[in-house]
DNA sequence: AACGCCTTCAACCGCATCACC
DNA sequence: GGGTGATGCGGTTGAAGGCGT
């Protein structure tokens, strides 16, 4: 898009790891000359890949801005939410997190957040079969509209004793501050210190940009989204006992 | 030390969409 | 309107390293 198809050389593309040269004469380039047209970029950066290549790797590892590392503890709590709105949108949900990028949030799901899920989800069967006698579902989580909600591997409650159900009251607080513009959620106001702090919530918290795309931007675009807030309301609806926040309707 | 299994994560692949001709 | 190429996205793969035996 934007760029004229290239007469294609078919040279044999190069595959797997990137070596630190290649990785320098990537950026190097596209530093200096941008990338407007990435099937352009190896050929004039000397780079025996293919654009997409070159494009991944830039976009996944030597882009400037990238926070690398630990996911934070609010950072989970932003996946688990937006994947629990948005379904496999990764993308989206990165458009969210500062630094951050789909790949990564990705994998960090498939290797640890669905896990974690799972056996939350398989204590509270244990504990649900042990006390099924009794079982004091409300009518309206047992219908087939109500499945909506754990089939998505919901975490309807962090196994994590000193986090409560963060994720749902999180979401359901930045939806009423974004309106209004508010103060920071009570949820944050527990020493959320780390060095991400600068770049992480207070771009989220005031909505403005954080390098390409940021916490605020991300959650904006979400809001204006119709289909999101369909489906935000109506999960709202069949699971709002487990919301805190309120002013939504 | 050697082996096998498991987990993580970078990278690839295929498809959808968009823009241009 | 159809063909072609570029880009973006999500699913999947495979190399590498960790860990237990």
């Amino acid at each position: 898009m934007g760029c004229k198809p290239s007469d294609k050389p078919k040279a044999k593309h190069r595959k797997g790891l990137w070596s630190p040269e290649e990785d320098l004469k990537l950026k190097n380039y596209v530093l200096k000359h941008g990338h407007l047209c990435w099937s352009s970029v190896p050929i004039n950066a000397g780079l025996q890949r293919n654009g997409k290549s070159c494009r991944l790797r830039w976009i996944n590892y030597l882009r400037p801005g990238l926070k690398r590392g630990m996911f934070t503890p609010q950072e989970d709590d932003v996946i688990l939410s937006l994947h629990h709105l948005l379904g496999n949108k990764w993308s989206r949900i990165a458009q969210s997190l500062p630094g951050r990028i789909d790949n990564e949030i990705k994998n960090y799901w498939h290797s640890y957040l669905k896990k974690r899920i799972a056996k939350v989800e398989n204590l509270e069967a244990q504990h649900t079969s042990s006390t099924s006698e009794s079982s004091e579902l409300p009518q309206n989580l047992t219908d087939q509209s109500a499945s909506f909600v754990t089939d998505q591997a919901v975490p309807m409650h962090f196994d994590l004793p000193q986090r409560s159900p963060l994720p749902k009251l999180l979401f359901a607080e930045w939806l009423s501050l974004d309106k209004e513009g508010g103060s920071k959620p009570a949820a944050y106001s527990d020493g959320y210190n780390q060095a991400s702090a600068s770049s992480f919530e207070d771009p989220f918290m005031n909505g403005f940009v954080f390098n390409e795309g940021g916490f605020g931007t991300g959650l904006q675009d979400l809001l204006n989204d119709a289909a999101v807030n369909q489906l935000f309301k109506f999960e709202f609806q069949i699971s709002g006992n487990d919301f805190i926040g309120s002013g939504w309707e």
